[in-house]
DNA sequence: TGAAATAGTACCAAAACAGTACTATATTAT
DNA sequence: ATAATATAGTACTGTTTTGGTACTATTTCA
């Protein structure tokens, strides 16, 4: 359906979390922050260790740190752990009639398409989605659904 | 999963197939031509012609043609026949959440990817689709997979 | 009047998603 | 030592979405 799965969603969320505060975060310390279901984060925390985009500390006053400096970890680094590596169309769908048929149109343009997503999801490091999210909300407490609706 | 359903995909071949022909095509003639599955394919042409991107002739001989020239047809009108209007990320997640905390830090960096996709796919239309296929692929016969791969 | 086409739905199986649960292990505070 | 609090790893499940089929009705042409 062309959307981010609500993983990578609260993925992103959580890292922003992490590249906030210095010292070890646990997951139930972020999942009551944002009012996520604790198992949900848990796991992800989990699968963004093991992909080493953040690092464990296991016991006692444990939790996650950040693996990289905010700077290098992109967009699509989060989403290629939590939502596969991102392909717009699974050229799969006719590798095989390719070879029988006249290639289907749709190929070169949605590889442009895909290409420019890619490019823009390489560029949008953990810092930037910081930094722009402290633009907008510079006062925690306020709510601002005005401000920014989608379609 | 960030990726175009197959029902988008089909409906971009079927409307390039429609935009360089002007007689109606029926949809058993498109799913003969490219091996799609025929109910499927007349399926999609159905919604296609419910939302007015295409027109039907019935009857014997009858079939479909463009309702509007290919220069007034986005990839984002047609996505948004057969995949739902376009929502990156559907901030139902955090109607509620952001009125309780502060707002969730994917919001603005999302938006804006959201709103660079959607240009693009308004920018990029069926007739565009078709010449740069048409680049892509002078020869019908040929195959090319070498040409362009994803990811 | 029969063949070939669309119109409009309703249906179904398989896959993906969102979320939970459980067992094992590590670390720290007491 | 040991209890408490973490992560590690993985398996499971209910719901939704996807991909695809089927059926009945209607239109048009030969």
């Amino acid at each position: 359906m062309l959307k981010l799965s609500k993983k990578t969603d609260y993925a992103i969320i959580l890292l922003c979390h992490l590249g906030d505060v210095d010292a070890p975060v646990s997951a139930q310390e972020i999942a009551g922050n944002y009012q996520l279901p604790q198992p949900m984060v848990a796991n992800i925390l989990k699968q963004l260790g093991a992909a080493g985009l953040i690092q464990s500390v296991r016991g006692q006053n444990g939790g996650y740190i950040l693996a990289r400096n905010a700077e290098s970890i992109s967009l699509s680094d989060i989403i290629s752990v939590t939502d596969n590596p991102f392909n717009l169309v699974e050229c799969a769908h006719d590798e095989e009639l390719c070879k029988v048929h006249q290639c289907c149109p749709t190929r070169q343009p949605l590889v442009s398409l895909h290409r420019s997503i890619q490019r823009f999801m390489e560029d949008m490091t953990l810092s930037t989605i910081i930094s722009e999210s402290y633009f907008e909300n510079p006062d925690a407490g306020r709510t601002h659904h005005e401000t920014t609706h989608l379609s």
